[in-house]
RNA sequence: GGGCCGUUAGCUCAGUAGGUAGAGCACCGGACUUUUAAUCCGGGUGUCGAAGGUUCGAUCCCUUCACGGCUCACCA
């Protein structure tokens, strides 16, 4: 060993002496089985073995093992040696050889370890390995006695060593709020959160290749805003410090992107974060990811053909079926979608014939027998709303579009030709949870200002606070804006749907929690 | 924010009609060259979420707090 083998090896000890105090001083105090690795590691580095190791030159994934020789029987010889990289997640022990299971992204396989093949020294090193440790491995595929596709490991090289003690092999993680805080975790132990993730992601790629085929430019607007609007919601302030001003997280990208409307853009869409300073629930995360996609000298009809369409498109890429199971209830995506206005719903799903000349008492009065909590000061449009949500909306079970939203909760819709107390507004429902919400844009400047006005007078204290008129975007719309069909569409709750996810932070990679302590 | 429930070993969970705790996996020591939650022998590694109170004595009973889960409300 020559000097600067020495000196490295004097740096290393020093190294894990400063990690030692710093585990010892700054966390918990290690458990036993954290000691035993630290000591482990000082012994390991203390005989030059490097614990955090550099690049390793992978050449096969698990995955493509498996599929290359699923028909490959016991004794017969594969021929070539692999090289993969993985996580150890389990071993069997057996003296002078041993078994254990390597982990990738693509899935698991089962290393076979014998002294005779990989030599004394090796084989000790081999055998010091934790749970946990990513090591590199080269060997030929084999199978073994009880026709388990195998790698005979010839060498191996360890990647990086496991301070900390995973979960358990057999019931996994279960606690969940450490799965949420220590994703991570959840990953390395649960197989299944993985696959929710991968049909998330290819949810947001199969809605991106239809939008992008169909014409529909993607682009980025503010999240940082003056003026948050384009929905009623409580949003997140805060400050640039330069410009010294207030701003807001965007609560929907909505008034942005029908100014880029206004600015001659036919057809687009922003794949958005959008942030609501409001309760958390299974349904709501602070932060969550919706699309919203607008298509100039559309109405609400031609949003309805295309969504349709669209969700067919996602749940064939990621499903690869029509047929979708969720909360116990089956859904079938298959055949044209039914289509209901508000008040035919209520009269068809909860026996109650009402609509805009019912008297006000009445409205009260069936509402009150429904168990609602009407302000009565509420319009009749809002206790209607109130009614629709209560008798229909869980009943929406199957793919279906909800019609004709009255104008008092829809203040960025199109008035009804027929009914001036309607907009032309639909809303989509699947397992009884609101999908889509999507309008024939209101694109009178003056009738939006009327709007905006009653939204601002009927807010309460709290929503006054940044109640404020969007008078740019009002200004915009003056220089005409072309009839419009808009949408938009929480991309969380369908991946909900696509998964049978109970909650919404079982689709958020790092949902929001209380910081601990 | 309201209601209900939970918090015990690294993980999954028992338990104590109040006498400071236990099982499986993990971990440590030993045996074992084709196992699949390998097996066999030996070893509990813990501020029983936190702080007060009652008590001779509290992990257990009471109060408050913290965090979480489910649910209702608000919202998407």
């Amino acid at each position: 060993m020559n000097d600067k083998d020495n000196s490295r090896i004097h740096n290393q000890d020093k190294l894990i002496q400063e990690k030692y105090e710093y585990y010892a001083e700054t966390e918990e105090p290690p458990g036993e089985a954290k000691g035993i690795r630290l000591e482990k590691i000082r012994n390991l580095r203390a005989r030059g073995i490097e614990i955090y190791g550099s690049r390793y030159e992978k050449n096969i994934n698990i995955s493509d093992i498996r599929e290359k020789y699923c028909n490959l029987t016991q004794g017969e010889p594969a021929g070539q040696d692999y090289r993969v990289a993985g996580r150890v997640m389990i071993f069997r022990k057996h003296g002078k050889a041993t078994f254990c299971d390597l982990k990738d992204s693509t899935g698991k396989i089962q290393l076979y370890v014998s002294l005779k093949n990989i030599g004394d020294k090796p084989y000790e090193e081999f055998s010091g390995l934790d749970i946990g440790d990513w090591i590199g491995v080269e060997g030929g595929v084999f199978v073994t006695r009880t026709g388990e596709l195998s790698i005979n490991v010839n060498s191996f090289e360890l990647l990086s060593k496991a301070i900390r003690v995973l979960p358990e092999k057999w019931h996994g993680l279960k606690d969940k709020e450490l799965r949420y805080r220590q994703r991570y975790l959840d990953f390395t132990v649960n197989p299944d959160v993985m696959e929710v993730f991968r049909t998330r992601i290819k949810a947001i790629n199969a809605l991106r290749e239809f939008l992008n085929g169909r014409g529909f430019l993607e682009v980025e607007t503010p999240m940082l805003q003056p003026i948050p609007g384009g929905a009623a919601a409580r949003p997140f302030i805060t400050h640039h410090n330069a410009l010294d001003l207030e701003l807001y997280l965007r609560i929907a990208p909505e008034l942005y992107l029908k100014r880029l409307i206004i600015g001659g853009f036919e057809k687009v869409y922003e794949l958005n974060r959008s942030f609501r300073n409001e309760g958390i629930s299974h349904k709501h995360n602070p932060e969550f990811t919706m699309v919203e996609f607008y298509q100039a000298f559309c109405d609400y009809r031609d949003m309805m053909d295309l969504t349709e369409e669209l969700i067919k498109f996602i749940a064939s890429k990621t499903a690869g079926t029509m047929e979708l199971s969720y909360r116990g209830k089956k859904i079938c995506l298959d055949g044209r979608w039914k289509r209901y206005t508000m008040l035919g719903a209520i009269e068809k799903f909860g026996n109650i014939k009402i609509d805009f000349e019912t008297g006000m008492e009445d409205l009260l009065g069936i509402s009150g027998n429904l168990g609602i909590q009407v302000n009565r000061d509420s319009g009749k449009g809002k206790i209607i709303n109130e009614i629709f949500e209560s008798v229909v909306e869980p009943l929406l079970i199957q793919p279906t579009f909800i019609m004709d939203y009255p104008i008092e909760i829809s203040p960025l819709a199109k008035k009804h030709p027929e009914n001036e107390n309607l907009t032309e507004r639909f809303e989509l429902f699947i397992g009884g949870e609101e999908i889509a919400n999507a309008f024939s844009e209101l694109i009178d400047p003056a009738e939006q200002l009327k709007r905006f006005r009653f939204q601002v007078k009927s807010s309460d204290e709290e929503e006054r606070i940044t109640g404020k008129i969007d008078t740019d975007f009002l200004k915009a719309m003056e220089y005409g804006m072309p009839p419009t069909g808009g949408e938009g569409i929480g991309i969380d709750r369908l991946v909900m749907i696509l998964t049978d996810s109970n909650s919404i932070r079982d689709v958020i990679l790092f949902p929001l929690l209380r910081p601990e302590e």
